[in-house]
DNA sequence: ATGTCC
């Protein structure tokens, strides 16, 4: 079993809510997280690790001088649904001064949860469900997806997010699917990544994006999922819990809601091995690379070109991330305007879980698989944070998901978890048994780009294992209840619950 | 997380 459900012996459990970890560094760690929720240990190993980095600060900074402040990392907290990442955890916030770590926020830059609530209700759309099926198919994987971008949209989408992208002109295909978009659907939102609030580096430039070695350029098509535990999804108001926010929220029972999860594709990861090429290359001479492999860079005068390039290709891919969810929402709203006729629908949310949020302050609070649970007074003039900003916690596939309201906790950085986090690792869970899967597809609906009740496909073992093996990673059994996860949120008043939302359909990448 | 095609 790779996950104990002992407690670790490092950490030392503070109260029903938090633990702590005491490590040689001494930088401030906090895990939130109740005594039901297992803790991987190998996640306390990375976390540890990553905890080096502040003896890496420390020798950035002997070797530059005239810094103004001293560089290094102020606090780090762990949300419930913390696990073992590519060299640093995911559900880490990690606060920084003087510095920043393009690893910290991973390599899905502005990965995030989109809700949107339609005023359609689960009874009305019930019996529709088989036409849905096949018209998702065709919107998502046979015409919708990879919707071509002209040179003006996708050099608009890359600087200013959605607006950026419609001052083009509307993408359409050869369905003429995207009739749907209508300027009022972006009022509650502001479509783009807002200014870094760095000194250098702004979220308006530009950087080169031209691919090269033959890949798919994901940076001038729209309307692709991802991978992974990435899906776009049609979801029911199952429960509420608080009853006035989720009427703000346009929120009653039996409305159906659309959840799309995504990230930035391959932009992201080139604009974090833009950030770790430019760290590297203004590395100190007569430092030595760090064992952990994580490159910090200093927020020094010197370093100002090298930033704004990271900071630029940073922008450009968080900005091409919310208009792609923005996309994907809509292919969902259109699916559903076909079956059952135009509906209305209201954006409750855009949250991002991967991103930097500079302060002026001088510190930087790097989210990498953590989403932001700002109070009421933080955003006070939006809607919808009106009662708090709006948590959004996905269920695995197949569970339901939560939307809380933050309540500003600056015991957790005002930071709440991403989702339930995975409890099997993806090689364990993909040896999984055929059966349970089998088990799991026959009672719920899963759109997938390949058809395995195609008799075509259903022959072709080969193919049907491959998309078997990807499936059973996303399996509800390899992630933790979603259920002590959100109560851990809950009981260290980092959020509250709004409502639960039950799964009816799942589009996967 | 990323990619891919039957």
């Amino acid at each position: 079993m790779p996950v104990s459900q002992r407690p670790d012996h490092r950490l030392v459990r503070t109260d029903d809510s938090w633990l702590t970890l005491p490590n040689p560094a001494n930088v401030p760690v906090e895990i939130c997280a109740g005594p039901e929720v297992p803790i991987e240990s190998a996640a306390i190993d990375e976390l540890l690790t990553v905890l080096e980095t502040a003896d890496t600060l420390r020798a950035l900074a002997r070797a530059t001088p005239g810094l103004e402040v001293e560089p290094r990392i102020d606090r780090v907290v762990c949300t419930p649904d913390f696990h073992k990442g590519a060299g640093i955890p995911i559900g880490t916030v990690l606060r920084t001064v003087g510095a920043l770590i393009p690893q910290a926020v991973g390599n899905d830059i502005n990965c995030g949860m989109w809700v949107e609530a339609t005023d359609l209700t689960v009874d009305r759309l019930r019996p529709h469900l088989d036409t849905l099926e096949r018209r998702l198919r065709h919107l998502f994987f046979e015409g919708g997806r990879r919707i071509g971008l002209t040179a003006t949209q996708r050099e608009g989408l890359l600087r200013d997010g959605l607006p950026g992208l419609l001052a083009g002109g509307v993408p359409t295909d050869a369905d003429g699917a995207w009739r749907q978009v209508r300027p009022d659907d972006t009022t509650d939102l502001d479509g783009r990544l807002h200014a870094t609030g760095f000194p250098v580096g702004s979220a308006s430039g530009f950087r080169d994006w031209i691919t090269s070695g033959g890949g798919t350029s994901y940076d001038s098509i729209i309307g692709s999922i991802g991978g992974g535990n990435h899906f776009a999804e049609l979801q029911y108001v199952s429960a509420i819990h608080d009853g006035a926010a989720a009427h703000a929220w346009g929120l009653a029972p039996g409305r159906v809601v659309l959840m799309v999860h995504s990230g930035s594709l391959s932009l992201g990861h080139q604009a974090n091995a833009t950030g770790q090429d430019q760290a590297r290359a203004g590395w100190p001479h007569g430092v030595p690379m760090p064992n952990n492999r994580i490159l910090p860079m200093l927020l020094d005068e010197a370093g100002a070109p090298r930033r704004e390039r990271y900071l630029t290709a940073f922008a450009n891919a968080a900005n091409f991330a919310i208009g792609n969810r923005f996309f994907l929402a809509m292919m969902l709203r259109a699916g559903l305007a076909d079956v059952v006729g135009e509906i209305g629908s209201r954006l409750v949310y855009d949250a991002p879980h991967n991103l930097l949020w500079p302060d002026d302050d001088g510190t930087v609070v790097h989210r990498k698989g953590a989403t932001p649970a700002g109070g009421i007074t933080d955003h006070a003039h939006r809607g919808p944070e009106l009662w708090g900003e709006p948590v959004i916690v996905p269920g695995s596939m197949g569970a339901p998901s939560y939307l809380l309201r933050g309540l500003g906790d600056t015991r957790a950085l005002g930071s709440a978890c991403h989702g339930a986090g995975r409890r099997v690792p993806r090689g364990a869970a993909a040896r999984g048994s055929d059966a349970e899967l089998d088990d799991f597809l026959r009672e719920f609906r899963v759109v997938t780009p390949l058809d395995h009740r195609d008799p075509a496909i259903a022959g072709r073992r080969d193919i049907v294992d491959a998309w078997r093996r990807d499936l059973k990673q996303e399996a509800p059994w390899a992630y933790k209840d979603v259920g002590p996860v959100v109560d851990s949120l809950r009981r260290a008043d980092v959020a509250r619950p709004v409502a639960e939302l039950q799964p009816i359909l799942t589009v996967k990448g």
